[in-house]
DNA sequence: TACAAGTATCTAAATATTAGAATATTTGAA
DNA sequence: TTCAAATATTCTAATATTTAGATACTTGTA
């Protein structure tokens, strides 16, 4: 059903620890490139990169001003989402730190 | 931030059409692998793995009866949050149906 | 015009995901 | 036991995603 090729769509583009970052920088309002490239530390191709993808999910917009791009999140029941999202994660807190636990033995 | 990194295994369980598919056959409480595979007509092989996927992020819970296994949504907040995500899209209708549209161009 | 700052895009290599076919496992019944 | 039904897992080829580095684009200013 293309809905949900849509829909899936959508959350991929959540599905990555660097667009999850950027989102939550955005939560207290717009952001320029540069300065999402110095809160994350990743290159700025990169920085870059993941913004063009949740560009294109319309999951975020974009003002240029002089040679500078500000962000900003397109919708903020996009944080009510991802509220949610924590929300589930607390009512499963254990299997949560389990999985916290696997994901920090690598850093 | 290994945290990211979690919800970010989580989104991505959730951005995949025949996993978006599975769980909205479960709204209406749990299904036998069987029923899932009839009512979304695809193979076996590929069920048992999307439902993989969804048990080994917690998503879904299994019970066995016999040979059949029925699989249910562990955490009913999960479909608070399909809905929210339903609204986005809904305060988008205009993106969500040029979206659509291309996507129908294939079938 | 030339240059610099800030972003975006392109490229290539590494890695991950996907789907179907084949095979394995589990369970109940003969 | 042996068999059949229901699921799960393994394997593999195709495809997609990720990342860094190099390059291109855009805008303001000298």
């Amino acid at each position: 059903m293309p809905l949900h090729r849509f829909k899936a769509e959508f959350f991929k583009a959540l599905g990555h620890p660097t667009r999850l970052a950027i989102l939550d920088q955005l939560r207290t309002g717009e952001r320029s490139v540069q300065e999402l490239q110095q809160a994350l530390a990743i290159e700025q191709s990169n920085v870059s990169q993941q913004l063009a993808v949740l560009r294109n999910k319309n999951i975020v917009d974009s003002r240029k001003e002089g040679t500078t791009v500000y962000y900003r999140v397109r919708d903020p029941m996009i944080f009510q989402l991802l509220d949610v999202a924590r929300q589930i994660f607390n009512n499963h807190l254990i299997d949560t730190q389990e999985m916290l636990a696997t994901l920090s033995e690598e850093t």
